[in-house]
DNA sequence: AAGTGTTTGCAAAACATTTGCAAATACATA
DNA sequence: TATGTATTTGCAAATGTTTTGCAAACACTT
């Protein structure tokens, strides 16, 4: 389905910025920045407003989910059905590597979060600290 | 071990304010934000400013870990070796649960992620976030 | 093409966190 | 216990991110 119609049918009205950020947004294997989509936006730019405003109004529809990464600023990225993603991130340089997991095993734990809390799970994140090779050999070789 | 040992161990004074704040984080269960932990200091209050010069040296030192939740604040948390807790958040009310994994079963993933990126895991966060028993009764109910 | 509700730019506000600097404090040593 | 030095503190101002009010521009229906 195409960006337009996808908005469309969301109740959401196809603008210029709207429809760039979502293309950004798609067209990203790693979440977003709202910096990072301004700087990928055609000249001329928006107001640094009008993209957060348009990722506020896709984080509300669903189209786009908003993370935190344990850094200063927010990360978003386009919500695509039947996948999800785990992280890895270099506590060093800061770089994210995400990957699909064949078949997430974490239905022991929902279960058991529905048992015993009779919390209903709708979402999990799951991120892994560490080192990545490049930072691994710079401190290796100091 | 008391607090005060806990500190000069880690080559950290002890001052007034770090070790309230200390405390404060070693009585919670659940991780607080500089402005949670500013308002159960005792008055005369310190400035915040202090507050959060004593909680990146005490994350620096590793005795208190960081950690973002989804909020626009960060969270802080003690560090007690040999646990570590999952986390259910609530994304009607916000509130945090954490529970202890029995066994935490993720080594798989962290294997996966040594054989195929070369990355070193430190360590992981897995959060799962949907709705309270009480956040779900009060949507029903409407 | 006109009318209406939504989006935009701009400037200012709100909020979390950091920083420079001079005075106060902690702690080692005498 | 008194003294010296490095560290911490309060204060005010700066920084970085996100939100908001308002008037003009735009998207979409009729
Ligand atoms: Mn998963
Ligand atoms: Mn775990
Ligand atoms: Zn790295
Ligand atoms: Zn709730």
């Amino acid at each position: 389905m195409d960006r337009k119609t996808r908005l469309r049918q969301s109740g959401l009205s196809c603008t210029r910025w709207r429809y760039n950020i979502l293309k950004i947004l798609k067209d990203s294997h790693l979440p977003l920045t709202s910096k990072d989509i301004y700087k990928m936006l055609p000249t001329p730019k928006p107001n640094l407003a009008t993209v957060y405003r348009n990722l506020n109004r896709l984080v509300e529809k669903k189209l786009v989910r908003c993370v935190t990464l344990g850094e200063r600023a927010r990360y978003y990225e386009l919500i695509q059905p039947d996948t999800h993603k785990h992280r890895i991130i270099c506590k060093t340089c800061g770089q994210i590597e995400a990957f699909e997991p064949v078949g997430c095993d974490l239905k022991s734990f929902e279960k058991l979060i529905k048992e015993k809390f009779n919390f209903k799970v709708e979402e999990h994140s799951l991120e892994f600290f560490g080192t990545c090779p490049k930072c691994q050999s710079f401190h290796s070789q100091r």
